[in-house]
DNA sequence: TCTACTTACAACCATATGGTTGTAGATACG
DNA sequence: CGTATCTACAACCATATGGTTGTAAGTAGA
């Protein structure tokens, strides 16, 4: 996963709209026309926003009859999660090594 | 934590400098300048990645001498895990009540 | 003191973002 | 059939974003 790919993943995140589209599609099947009708805005802002979601990799869609079908792709959330996980590693491997040099005698200090 | 809040800190963490300024400023002392050193832009194009940084809570700064230290503020990291933990804990709550309803008998069905 | 370094901040610019309206094609249904 | 619904997409607009340069002020150090 590239870095421009991880900027589109997070910018998706960034908006409560977004957020909401994604939890609710998870939990049942919802139509882009049908999830419009939840928020205060435009049929057009809300495929825009899906479309997003879509190119992050966090939605898919699936045409059934004249419809879209919005589905959650729930391992792209995990990779989201994985990503942050890899910078708490980066931390906690820091103080780790910093017990690790604390821990050792002065003359097995490496060089 | 609301979510304009929550809006901040994807966007903070939806740009690869950014998050490699988050990176670095875990594993050393960095002034704003020495950062801005190793990226090919200017030290005021830094200076806005960092205040963005701490808006989102991601990084601090600590004035020593003239120069401004930035840190890492871990525990935001660590929010941001959450956060996209409780959208997997309900895609994994999403299962569990559908295998809950295979898994009852007919008339004990809710409802 | 004088100079270099570091930060702060205003002003500016091009492009991206998040919304709108309008038009049009495809599908479902009375 | 005709009509309503759903989607797609272009065009447009205001504001946000990510960069720049220029200016000024505080701090370190010869």
């Amino acid at each position: 996963m590239d870095d421009q790919e991880i900027d589109r993943l997070f910018h998706a995140l960034a908006d409560a709209t977004r957020r909401d589209i994604v939890v609710r599609s998870m939990r049942g099947d919802h139509s882009v026309s049908a999830l419009a009708r939840r928020y205060p805005m435009s049929v057009t802002a809300i495929q825009k926003h899906v479309s997003v979601l879509e190119d992050a990799g966090l939605v898919r869609k699936e045409r059934r009859g004249r419809e879209q079908i919005v589905r959650c792709n729930i391992e792209t959330v995990r990779t989201a999660r994985a990503l942050l996980d890899e910078i708490d590693g980066l931390w906690r491997g820091r103080i780790d090594r910093l017990s690790d040099l604390l821990a050792e005698p002065e003359g097995a200090r490496p060089r």
